[in-house]
Order: C-alpha cells, then sequence, then structure tokens
DNA sequence: TGACATCTACGACATCGTGTCTTAACAATA
DNA sequence: TATTGTTAAGACACGATGTCGTAGATGTCA
C-alpha cells in the first residue's frame, strides 16, 4: 500500500495544516483565498472532504466548528512518495537516484555530510 | 526547469524504450498490447508524438521506418523526479525524506551500505 | 505500373481527476 | 424570529489521458 500524490490544491491545504497545526475550514479559506471576493467556502469544504476521505486529514467536531488537522505528517508523506518514485522506477534503490544527483553536483557538501551522518548507525 | 512526471502510459513505453534501447512503432506495438486483436497503431503513434513533444523520445528516420530511442536516461528522469520532490516537499533537501526512511527500518544494510560509498567523496 | 500492405500523422472522442461554484440544510447567536 | 456562519453535497468546466478511426505517404511485390 503505497501513499497515493496529491494534487496541487489539495498539497496546498496539507502545506497549510502542516504549518499551523489545527485549523478551521474559515481560517483556511482565508489563508488559501486571501483576496478573492467570491465565497470559495464549498471549494475548501470539498478539498478537505476528500482529504479526509483520503486519510491525510483529520477532523474534530467536539467544538461547535470542525477543527481540521494533518492525519499524516509532511515527513511521512514525502518519504512514502519517495519510496513509491523508487519502487517505480528503479525497483524500489534509491542509489541510482543519487549517485546522478551526486555525480551531476546537484548535492551540496553541506547536505552530503548530513546524508553522511544520518547514515552512520 | 523541472523534469515533468509521466502518466501511466508513456512511462510504459519509456519502460520499453529504457530496456531495448531503440525500437520501432510496431515493436512496441507488439509488446504493448501482445493480445489485443484491434489495431491500436494510432495509440502508440500518439504516445510517441507526445513523449516527442516533450523532449523524452528520440526519432531516427533515416531509414525507412521511424526508430524511436530514450532521449533522456532512466537515472536522469528518476534523479530529476527525486529532485522535483524535494523541491516541493522538503525545500530541495532530502535529508528529511531519508531521515524518515532510516528511522522506520525502510532501507536495508545493503542499501544503507552502498548510499554510504557513494556519499565517500 | 498498379495493387496491396504498412507506416505515419492527426483529428475526434470518452473518461476521469481536479478545481470551482451553487445551493440547501443545519447550527448558533443576537 | 432574523441573521450570520458552517457544513454537506450536487453540478459543472476544464484539461489531461488513453483510445480509436481515418487519410495521406511510403514502400513492396506481382
Amino acid at each position: 500500500m503505497t501513499i497515493q500524490s496529491l494534487p496541487n490544491a489539495e498539497l496546498a491545504v496539507m502545506e497549510l495544516l502542516w504549518r499551523e497545526g489545527r485549523l478551521t475550514a474559515r481560517q483556511i479559506l482565508d489563508q488559501l483565498y486571501p483576496d478573492v471576493a467570491k465565497p470559495q467556502h464549498g471549494t475548501v469544504q470539498r478539498l478537505l472532504q476528500r482529504l479526509r476521505a483520503k486519510g491525510f486529514v483529520a477532523r474534530d467536531r467536539d467544538l461547535g466548528v470542525n477543527v481540521f488537522s494533518p492525519a499524516l505528517s509532511r515527513e511521512d508523506y514525502a518519504s512514502g512518495q519517495l519510496e513509491s518514485l523508487a519502487n517505480r522506477l528503479t525497483q524500489g534503490s534509491l542509489v541510482p537516484m543519487i549517485t546522478r544527483l551526486v555525480e551531476d553536483n546537484k548535492l551540496s557538501q553541506a547536505e552530503i555530510a548530513r546524508l553522511r551522518r544520518i547514515l552512520e548507525e
């Protein structure tokens, strides 16, 4: 079971939730569509509903208003995407991808050093 | 300029080309739709045309027949996808993703050893 | 040369996902 | 009760994707 990948608008909602933690639909609306006059309530509700159906968002309706929070951390999502990328393209291995990045000097020295530290265990 | 990501059918064509190197449309057709009776010529042509428009496939029409080959290696594509993933989710850094994979024991010892070797330079 | 098969290019279309808007039911508060 | 805000769900436009059909170009063989 791989983590599915999210479309832009849904990812934008997740970005907000990852940054803020817990938000009401109203707060999300205000931040996602600050200048728009029209009522985008429905849009946000739809996005939240789809995210909830996909298991990315949890809802807390104890208070009068619904409060939404991430059901999955950014790191879990990102690493899940990385896994599925490797599965689709390189038989599950990160080696070919990272090899290429290193060869192309796409990784800074700092980044390489940090990766080395992580892998020392 | 990030490398865009390919839909399934187009990726399937790339898989073939990456594996075989150079193929004619007919060969691709036979391998992609082995059992289908109907003539899917058009489908394959369309896929190849779109892949060519995106710059993923090169065409050699010197012979009577068109011969298609990858204009981008699997490693380039994969590492490009990894880059854009990191840019979208973790400010361009691989560290958070790989950290999480290590914590979750998603990487084998062999994989970790190979990554370490790559990063020694 | 003419008939036939193959290859190529492109138009058309159904379907699905995504993003948006509208409306209506519901809840809360003044 | 009137008003405001919240939630839910239906409807739709648009684009991408995958498929098919057709017509022209090219080549082969009798």
